[in-house]
DNA sequence: GCTTGACCTAGAGTTAACTATAGGGATTAA
DNA sequence: TTAATCCCTATAGTTAACTCTAGGTCAAGC
């Protein structure tokens, strides 16, 4: 099975190689396998879970948040509902702060000239 | 014209006074007047301002960029369309991020599980 | 067999965004 | 008129999320 190294990986999801093993020392990769003399090996589907945590990060969720949504992964089964829940949650508040973003501009007179063009 | 004070302006956005004055300092507020004694008094238009700043921010914007916005804003006319550009490419960052999620989790095998249930 | 370059860890340094403290002024209630 | 309670500024401290440095390991090429 292709292999990838972290460099590899840093530079296709544009971070550094830095943030990566912040982001391992923290605990949000812990599927990441290691070569006997301990460096970093990253399968296809690693890339796929980092896509996921950087998409929750830019969703505004905190490094905190994410490791414990991880654990549930490694948990197994038993936390399918909780996962689910997170998801929706997440998925209604970035939602709903669009919603009110378009509210509060249309009615903020700090915006009064650019209504109309909205 | 009914003003409000910091504190009552901080209880209803759910924010500190710490919070407001340090905004204030970074300039994301110079339109809210002040006492001869120096107090700050929020007008209703005021506070709708700055619902708009929590709604940037929500959306992962930094105090610097929503400083441009409200310097813009302060600008008047002439960087109408910076405004409306800026609007709509904070919008299209959301949504793509939100259609990115949905796209990795249900491709991730870190969310194997959990996918027929989306 | 030695150099080069990518990897490693531990830990120090940085930046943004608060959060709190110290010291002081104005208004209000007793 | 004084005590309490709000307000103010300036500045120090904190936390999260990186970002970098020092010192070392290891595999590949010359």
């Amino acid at each position: 099975m292709k292999t990838y190294s972290i460099s590899e990986v840093a530079n296709e999801l544009n971070l550094t190689v830095y943030t990566l093993r912040y982001y391992d020392k923290e605990g949000l990769m812990p599927f990441v396998e290691r070569t006997p003399s301990g460096t970093r090996l990253f399968k296809e589907s690693d890339i796929g879970a980092l896509k996921v945590i950087e998409c929750l990060k830019a969703t505004g969720m905190s490094i905190k948040e994410i490791k414990n949504f991880i654990d549930w992964c490694s948990d197994g089964d038993s936390t399918l509902q909780q996962r689910y829940d997170m998801f929706i949650e997440r998925k209604a508040l970035v939602e709903t702060q669009m919603e009110e973003l378009k509210k509060q501009w249309n009615s903020s007179n700090i915006n009064a000239y650019i209504t109309r063009l909205l």
